[in-house]
DNA sequence: TATCATCATCAAAACGTTTTGATGAGCTTT
DNA sequence: AAAGCTCATCAAAACGTTTTGATGATGATA
């Protein structure tokens, strides 16, 4: 078969070539954004199906300055380290985006390096910002071309930045540490990423916030979203031991939360009964560990819903509230946190 | 703050203009592709950087005929139908080949609807397409353009298509079957999807060619991949009732396979005891039901990297093997088809 | 019949790059 | 000092579209 390569492609001039008419009544032919009569119409219709044509997209967008692709930028640096753990987090983020774009049927742009000058810059019309840093370069590099930008979750540094879709984390982190205080918690230890961003940030201040207005003690210690599984029973275990141990665990990054669990266990904890234990991302490994683990379900499918139908929104032109639009994560109590009645 | 919007982007003219050289010098000297002085070079760097100069990839595009973009298609529609059970599937395969991509720096673009003429077409120098149907007709396209493809399984009707990474189903399907036997089935039912496909037609061709040469019945139904969770247990409860129910099945879909183990339990029938129960694609809801379920992994991720190199490969010219690629799928026998020893 | 409006089509400019053949300045060689 | 080279830079063409002002033909109006 031919199919090899290389084949040139079929441009405009050759369809009018073809139909016997110049290359702008092609265009208009093509477009309707000129009255071409019918007969014509129909000949340039012919020839381009004859001859599999397809505009180049560079030349349109070259031209029109608009290329219909959206960008996106997706920040936390763990889920691209991509360690098969962490997989589901990643996927789950960039799959419910390129669902949504697909329902739209608009093309996604995965953009690889925006700093790197040896990648090649990419031509999007907007881009989307998922989970930005603190004064996050990226971002800030995008906004001073110009360009539309749609962020999931906000930059911390920039809270105010118009068209964010955000996550209101003080009332369902504030929940949740009042279900572990019922549970009779009065020692609770939250255990951050490092990962600069919202959902690091915000769980925290919260967090400081309850502890004092509680009268409690606050104790926070990092762990770094990177680590291998191995890494992290070691590091947990000088928590768990001693006579000043928590009585109730918050871990950011649920993945960690069975190992937590398991070195819990080796120091002749039971969870829930001697250990309260609950994750700050749902995951597989909190919903199927034993006993499973009460988490706060991020809702990246409707993050993605919204920021996906907000850049939409701007770049068709409509109009769109600038003011951040605020979603609820979802709390999901399993047995880890709650003790027998 | 100025980030508003139309900026009109910085052009090699005003860097040409800053830097008091002309256009083909500034290009020069950031590519490099013709010796500047080192004087000038740093004029232009410097001028370049201050103005933000960012190259416009359409028109460089345009020019040098590649955008350094790979395009994917993925095929499977109840993938993007998207009810949320099937989503880790979808997920799990846009994210590994994302993940892939961005390992090699290059930017990737989920393509839209190539028929649709309402939707732009889209710049890529090469697509991969995953789990084409069986004489695919965006496949046909694509090639019919000249355009690189890989694709990831192969086109059923065209199985020799030249740069396809494709999953050996014979010896594993086998092995899943043998395995059966030897647990005591002497009736397997087949429930096959309905989208045409190398996963749906693969594995029916093993088992017929098995049930042949076992000398046992084949006895084959559809089970829509498309169906809801609420239309599963009705369609096979009365396959599970009657003298002659199967003592074994081996459903595609393995978010079905739960449904399936709960229908049969509505029948007072124990997996694995009176029935074993086997999926051909693994997924969160095989591994956690009760009882965890055998499951064929199609290990996505490894095709995701072989898809991705050999694409990489092809448009960097380097020699690529025109035959296929064979992976082995993973058998991952589980409680619902080992019968107490 | 001469003039004017209307309609369909065309020619040319523009989008922002990369690439290539041409040009001029500065050295070396005879 | 004239001729030949090398090196750095420039001007112009080309990539394939879309867009817009111009043009010619056709039919209606005075």
């Amino acid at each position: 078969m031919d199919t090899a390569s290389g084949k040139r492609p079929v441009t405009i001039r050759e369809v009018a070539e073809r139909a016997g008419v110049s290359i702008s009544t092609v265009s208009h032919a093509l477009s309707g954004r000129r009255p071409i009569s019918a007969a014509t119409k129909a000949r340039v219709r012919e020839a381009a199906a004859e001859l599999g044509y397809d505009p180049n997209p560079n030349a349109r967008s070259l031209r029109t300055g608009r290329s219909g692709l959206v960008g996106l930028i997706l920040r936390p640096r763990y889920a691209v380290a991509g360690t098969p753990d962490r997989a589901e987090t990643f996927n789950r983020l960039v799959g419910s985006i390129a669902t949504e774009m697909l329902r739209h049927k608009t093309g996604l742009i995965h953009v690889p390096d925006l700093h790197d000058p040896a990648v090649a810059s990419v031509p999007m019309d907007g881009c989307i910002v998922a989970h930005p840093y603190g004064g996050d370069t990226a971002l800030a590099e995008l906004l001073g071309r110009g360009l539309p930008v749609v962020t999931v979750e906000e930059d911390p540094e920039q809270p105010d930045l118009p068209w964010a879709v955000r996550l209101d984390y003080p009332p369902v982190v504030e929940a949740l540490l009042e279900h572990l205080y019922d549970q009779g918690a009065r020692d609770v230890l939250l255990l951050s990423g490092t990962e600069d961003n919202a959902w690091n940030r915000r769980p925290r201040e919260t967090y400081l916030a309850w502890c004092e207005r509680r009268g409690l003690p606050a104790r926070t210690a990092l762990l770094s979203e990177g680590l291998t599984p191995r890494d992290v029973p070691e590091l947990v275990q000088p928590l768990l031991s001693g006579p000043d141990r928590p009585d109730a665990i918050v871990v950011a990054t649920s993945d960690f939360a069975p190992l937590i669990a398991e070195a819990a266990a080796a120091q002749g904890l039971r969870i829930p009964d001697d250990l309260l234990l609950a994750a700050l991302t749902d995951s597989e490994h909190a919903r199927t560990s034993a006993p499973p683990i009460t988490a706060m379900d991020l809702t990246h499918e409707a993050l993605a819903e919204q920021a996906v139908e907000l850049m939409l929104a701007r770049l068709s032109g409509a109009e769109t509230p600038e003011g951040p639009v605020f979603l609820a994560p979802e709390l999901r109590l399993r047995e880890s946190t709650q003790r027998g009645t």
